[in-house]
DNA sequence: AATGAATGAGTCTTCATTCAT
DNA sequence: TATGAATGAAGACTCATTCAT
């Protein structure tokens, strides 16, 4: 029974997340859904209280998501502080491309808490949105993930991985930053490929040695750490 | 007289972007913009093909504009290869911040050769954008900023600001990731600031430290550069 | 409650016929054809994919409509089937006067045919109409009617009012075309009426003995008839 | 110089030709047309008041142009009447396959008529077309091919080849008549030929011989019809 | 919980026509 | 005569959302 709504609400997040896939958040509409969830379009509405408060639902399982890719590069057995780090560069890029809905969400979130933050832009964000729950509830769990990076950056300061003066929530943010302007740049330079100097494979260990580099401290040739098979 | 024809244009082109900029890209009718232009709406279909065309001609101003700031960056007298890349890292925010929608439009492009590039996500594009010859355009000149960007980095290594043993292409492109998530990740950080550990104030020297680390090779405290005079 | 539903339908095809016998197809606009019925814009939309599958909806009930005119003709007692196509002479005109709109778009879609039948002219028929499933269904029946004028002409054949030798088909084809034909006239015949020579009163007649002679095989002057006061 | 002007209009005349005739009426711009005549669109308007006059001039033109199709099948040397007018038949379905815009425009002319000569309907005729010149010429002259067809028939009686009863007026309309529809029909039939029954190549001599044993008179007498009470 | 018919605001776009030059 | 920039009225169509059942 009370499962049951649960599972009605699910199906309908499903078809959501596969149709904005296909063809994006304003190409959807409500009554693709509703059929694609196999119900009514007045049970959407039952369930969102409308597009937006499904976006965000979306959004927050989005979150709930990346959060768990975060745990999981956390807990992996017997890695460092940098490893740990090192695996997000190939954890969250795949992320993206497997969840691109959950991704850009993740993305539009970002770019929503710029506006709510600045006084002077935050009416210019969709009133349906700040009156959603789930959106609410986004701005208490956003953050989350980056709490387990930062974790991260301390346990790799601690396991002398990571350059001990380093601010491990300044650190950390740095290499979020990273690695979300590193998928961003992946489509631009797939293109430029042709010209051979960069493209995606071999950017990859470029990019890792890099933040590896940053974030330990150099200068002589260290052994680059391995992660998932890729070698600088 | 000469120059009253691409008036008209430029009309159009300034009211896009004062409209887009308050109410967004959907949210801005065409009408909106010829009113705001002071002409009629048909005139602004004799300009622009559609809604789309004139978004796509905006993003090639965007990118020209963008451009310049990158040749600025580079012409700077007195500053080296390092110098310039840090100097970007407050560039691009800024130019961000006073030129939203064209930041914006940069961003979308971004995404739009994601999508473009992948032969499976390249037919969600709106049709209408991979007819506009702005498109086309842009298609040719979107990597100008990032060859400049790569120029800098040559410079460091020539002027020995930058370690010799990094690659231009991988390492410039790197650089560029990290302030695309850097501009990105403000708006969060913003609203994480009540928990005071991380804000825009005490990010950006952090970041620009980091950058620079990584790029120097370091591990002895050397001095910062400083940037416009931001201090670690 | 059973007929509501189809109710709606029916009402939004009875305002489009009648604005469209007003003010014609291109003139009127689907808002029109919404308010007249007493309903909203999107409904019309709901019932009808758009205004050319509203139209085909309309020439397929004009077909219907027309093929109960053959019908009715057919059925008549104590008529041969030369009086049968007699008939016809009379009825067809009577309802191009009673059903402008439906004459019209039989008419028309027999126009449309002949795009259809030739591949190189099929292309110039807005794809909306070639989609609509009410076009469809014309395909299958519109040559109903005609098959029903086939057998006149056979009955004619079998009751000896039609001469033995003469091919249904070829026949009944031939007197459609000259009804149609004699429909079409009667607006420049009106206008000549001024003199005196040919008018629609006295063409009646004239035309009738025509066909009569044509089906019957005749030679002598035989006693002119009076139809509807008019002499010959 | 006066030749100047004049060369330009036919210019555009066939310009409009060959648009129309591609795109159909509506569907072809005013400045498709100027472009195509090798004109500015303003130009256009000097020549012709609006798009509907160029559309009467074109259609005066194919007055023009189906009158010398009559002329032609009635100054043709050694022929009898019911030739020319057998002749007709070939004739005009040629024209209408070669001359396609000029052969609707004459028809959709026969249905301005019809409106026109109808007090209640003649306010649906669109004002433009009533003011332009080359309408009123057409009232005056879109009787003449009818004429010649008159003629035709009076030499058909004269010479015997068409029976001496029948009044050349009401005969040669109810000819004409069999002609539009026939040409009409040849859209449909081109369709059913799957059922092989009728196609346009059997037709044609089947219609030519019912179009001649019409005129012709043939075989013996039968009882005459009656049709609605009318008696014969 | 569930349905789906019904609503109507919202907008892009087209094009015949004009007119200053 | 000739141009083409400029106008603005006109209309089809979409879709989020509601509500009677």
């Amino acid at each position: 029974m009370a499962g049951e709504k649960t599972n009605k609400e699910k199906l309908i997040l499903d078809a959501a997340v596969s149709l904005f896939t296909t063809k994006g958040f304003t190409a959807t509409r409500m009554e693709d859904v509703a059929r694609k969830a196999g119900i009514s379009k007045g049970l959407t509405y039952f369930y969102y209280k409308n597009k937006e408060d499904l976006f965000m639902a979306l959004t927050k399982k989005a979150f709930d998501q990346f959060k768990d890719e975060f745990r999981e590069a956390y807990r992996a057995k017997g890695k460092n502080g940098l490893e740990m780090l090192s695996d997000l560069v190939v954890r969250i890029p795949a992320f993206a491309k497997q969840n691109q809905v959950y991704y850009d969400s993740i993305l539009n979130f970002l770019d929503l808490m710029k506006k709510y933050n600045n006084p002077e832009t935050r009416d210019q964000i969709n009133p349906l949105i700040l009156e959603s729950v789930h959106f609410q509830k986004l701005l208490e769990i956003h953050h989350e993930p980056a709490k387990i990076g930062v974790m991260m950056v301390s346990q790799g300061i601690k396991d002398g991985s990571v350059r001990p003066e380093l601010q491990p929530e300044i650190t950390f943010y740095t290499v979020w930053s990273m690695i979300i302007g590193y998928e961003k740049m992946m489509g631009p330079i797939e293109y430029e490929g042709k010209e051979i100097k960069i493209n995606p494979s071999n950017w990859q260990p470029g990019f890792q040695k890099l933040l590896q580099d940053m974030l330990r401290g150099t200068i002589q040739a260290v052994k680059p750490v391995t992660v998932q098979g890729s070698l600088f």
